[in-house]
DNA sequence: AGCACGCCGACT
DNA sequence: GTCGGCGTGCTC
């Protein structure tokens, strides 16, 4: 082991988690090992007056700072780097694609654990901890007497005596008087369990049998793995996409390569957990926000280790270092959730597209409904279209059709034409669902006498009102107050709640389905730990007939009794400002009418409107989304809008009215200094809800014709906006690639 | 982002 | 006479 002494005029160039785009020199500590000295690996600095943890961005022989100056790096922590040579290319473009700093960059890829300085090392406990029958032994042990744990522990405390390799060591030492604590059997499964190793087969249960296209898209990405490509898998849904992700997924595991598997959300990764661990016999890690940060740590360290075969995870996964990468597969691509909407906003579908890239391996991207970027890229065949036109089985597509509810009558936003359908799905003792993009009683309270509405004191809203609840509720801030029975402005006129939320739907349907049960499902009625999952419960036991609600509804979830879906408003997504409207709405509405129809009983899908013969409602109807999308991004072209030209959101928000746009004058006085001439300069302009939370909201818009330009005068852009005075005054953030510009 | 340094109002 | 408000400046 070289010990170097520091008289060499090394200096380490670090990368700190500090809102700034410079890094930091330090000396080398007083002695340490060459062989660690590797970009990547953490280090323990003086800052200021406190330590923090840095990462090592490369050794050079120079420093603009005066050396006097430099601090001393106080230790390193890491033997050999935690992430791959590849990978540490990948935060670098990261940080320079997203003009965010490196620091802040490198802090996202690590667990908070690690950030924090934890040493890199999977505690015995831990891997243990993982497994299912290390769960069952633990709750097994918890009965036994103190000395019967202090066994157990001893055994926990062997290091690496669960790993693959050391079965050995758990046969010889420790078998025997575990066995005669907790049983044989569970012995066995544990011994089953931590004895595997990878020349079992990975697969438990057979594979279902695939129709053409789903053979076909199985063959197509089985045979480029080893290399880069972009797959775009499309498949309504129901049309079995997960069956061509674990049958490729297969192929990988018996290469002895690993899956990054990310979700957009939470709600969906115990089910295809569940599905995973009935098939494959592998270890899967799990990474999501509501686990632990210990949980989190032993799941990024299993996957960079090697240990864990499969991980499954959210946006905050796709930076785990993979020993063995074979495959990243993304599904529901199009879903806003890959996009990080605060500090580093990163869109976790692109830079999971830039990872394959870098680590040679194919990005599988799963959707029914894909972005109209993701479709473009098919149309300028950078990516590969794969596509399931059938739902799998029996099932077959729901039929979608309008209902003109103009002139009609209408109880709380329910037609009778409406009424009657349900009536006759429910009399065949079939389920009913309704969406409603709207929670709450009624989005707003208006004074019959004076006009006067309730709004929010610190946000450019209206107040919700909240009956159940007694209140009125601001859905952008933090702000509540009880529900006014008396107009605050004129003092006698009555109050009258405006608009339809799913509280007010849901207590008509009481009212007019007395016998009927009725489900709502929406932020506020699963707000409980495990409500939604005792609901959706309930609803496939059949125990529920009507089940109505907002978003949450769209994603994933499988009903297999629903024949008749009915969308009561979707006028108010036609007429948003905001360009991407129209896409997110469509997608929205095929989304929503999957839920309809997946098993042998034909589904239909509803949809109220006012505007039958709006173009979007009747493309998407007559000829489907990928019709729609095609139209979509001809109206983008004959734009200039994204994906036919890059834009960059500078956002800018402070206490003080005045402040947001005296910054943004400076910046613009600075870009237009770089400007070149095919990328424009849109504001500054007041954000669409120009307060919010107290803050006082603006906005800049970049936008280019030609990306290397955009970026060209980001790069020099950045760094000068730090030093602004004006920048002190406001909190302000750039957006690469916006996708709502809010 | 933190965090200290620094110059003006209501309190032991 | 001090405690403390948050404006401004700096971090190798």
């Amino acid at each position: 082991m070289a010990k170097l002494q520091n008289d060499d005029g090394l200096v380490f160039r670090v990368a700190l988690a500090v809102p700034l785009y410079r890094l930091f020199d330090y000396l080398p500590p007083e002695s340490f090992d060459s062989a660690s000295v590797k970009p990547g690996v953490r280090l323990e600095v003086p800052f200021r007056n406190s330590k923090k943890i840095a990462f090592l961005v490369e050794c050079v022989r120079h420093s603009d700072i005066d050396t006097a100056k430099l601090k001393r790096v106080e230790r390193i922590l890491d033997d050999k780097p935690l992430l791959s040579p590849k990978d540490l290319a990948l935060l670098h473009w990261a940080s320079r694609y997203y003009h965010h700093p490196l620091g802040e960059v490198f802090s996202a890829a690590f667990p908070v654990a690690l950030r924090q300085g934890k040493a890199a090392i999977i505690q015995t406990e831990k891997r243990y901890a993982l497994t299912e029958a290390g769960r069952a032994l633990d709750s097994a042990l918890l009965k036994r007497s103190p000395k019967q744990q202090s066994v157990l522990e001893k055994f926990q405390a062997q290091p690496g005596s669960w790993s693959e390799t050391e079965l050995s060591a758990w046969d010889g030492t420790w078998r025997a008087p575990v066995k005669q604590l907790i049983g044989k059997s569970l012995v066995q499964q544990v011994a089953a369990e931590f004895g595997k190793n990878r020349t079992e087969p990975v697969v438990k249960n057979s594979a279902l049998q695939c129709n053409p296209a789903q053979q076909a898209a199985i063959d197509t990405v089985s045979a480029s793995l080893g290399q880069f490509g972009v797959f775009l898998l499309e498949g309504v849904t129901g049309s079995g996409k997960t069956e061509v992700y674990m049958q490729i997924i297969r192929t990988v595991l018996e290469r002895g390569q690993q899956v990054l598997v990310l979700l957009p959300e939470i709600t969906l990764t115990p089910q295809l957990e569940q599905r995973f661990r009935q098939r494959f016999t592998v270890s899967i890690a799990i990474s999501h926000s509501k686990l632990t940060d210990r949980q989190r740590a032993a799941a990024w360290l299993n996957m960079q280790c090697g240990d864990g075969a499969i991980l499954l995870g959210t946006r905050s996964a796709l930076f785990t270092p993979l020993k063995n990468p074979g495959l990243i597969i993304l599904d529901e691509e199009h879903d806003a959730s890959f996009k990080q909407q605060d500090g580093f906003r990163f869109s976790a579908r692109d830079v999971a597209v830039v990872r394959g890239k870098l680590l040679n391996i194919p990005v599988v991207l799963g959707s029914a409904t894909p972005a109209l970027e993701t479709l473009h890229n098919v149309d300028k065949q950078r990516y590969r279209w794969l596509h399931l036109p059938d739902r799998a089985g029996n099932a077959s597509a729901p039929r979608l059709q309008l209902l003109d509810i103009r002139n009609k009558k209408m109880q709380e936003g329910l037609s009778e034409a409406l009424l009657a359908e349900m009536r006759l799905t429910l009399a065949k003792n079939e389920q009913v669902l309704l969406f409603l993009n709207r929670r709450g009683f009624a989005p707003t309270l208006i004074c019959h006498g004076c006009g006067w509405v309730a709004r929010c004191g610190r946000c450019d809203a209206n107040l919700v009102i909240h009956y159940d609840e007694g209140k009125l509720r601001c859905h952008h801030c933090a702000q509540e107050q009880r529900l006014l029975k008396r107009c605050p402005a004129c003092k006698t006129g009555e109050l009258t709640p405006l608009g339809l939320g799913t509280e007010r739907v849901e207590k008509v349907l009481a009212a007019l389905f007395p016998d009927k049960t009725i489900v709502r499902l929406d932020r506020d009625s699963t707000q409980r730990k495990g409500a939604l999952e005792d609901y959706l419960q309930q609803i496939n036991e059949g125990k529920v007939d009507i089940i109505l609600g907002t978003q949450m509804l769209a994603k994933g979830h499988h009903f297999a009794n629903v024949t008749l879906v009915a969308l009561l408003d979707v006028d108010s997504g036609l007429f948003s400002i905001d360009f991407h409207a129209p896409e997110k709405l469509a997608q929205m509405i095929v989304q929503v009418s999957g839920r309809a129809g997946r098993e042998e009983k034909p589904g239909r899908v509803i949809m109220q409107t006012r505007q039958p013969e709006h173009p979007l409602l009747t493309t998407l109807i007559a000829e489907g989304y990928n019709r729609f999308a095609q139209s979509a991004l001809a109206e983008r072209k004959q734009a200039s809008l994204p994906p036919f030209s890059y834009q960059a959101l500078l956002r800018v928000q402070a206490l003080d009215v005045a402040a947001p746009p005296l910054f943004l004058q400076a910046v613009l006085e600075l870009a237009e200094a770089h400007c070149q001439s095919h990328t424009q300069i849109l504001g500054p302009v007041a954000a669409p809800m120009a307060r919010r939370a107290g803050l006082y909201r603006y906005q800049l818009l970049f936008q280019s014709s030609r990306r290397p330009e955009l970026h060209a005068l980001l790069d020099v852009l950045m760094p000068q906006i730090e030093t602004l005075k004006q920048a002190k005054k406001v909190r302000w953030s750039l957006d690469v690639d916006p996708v709502d510009l809010y």
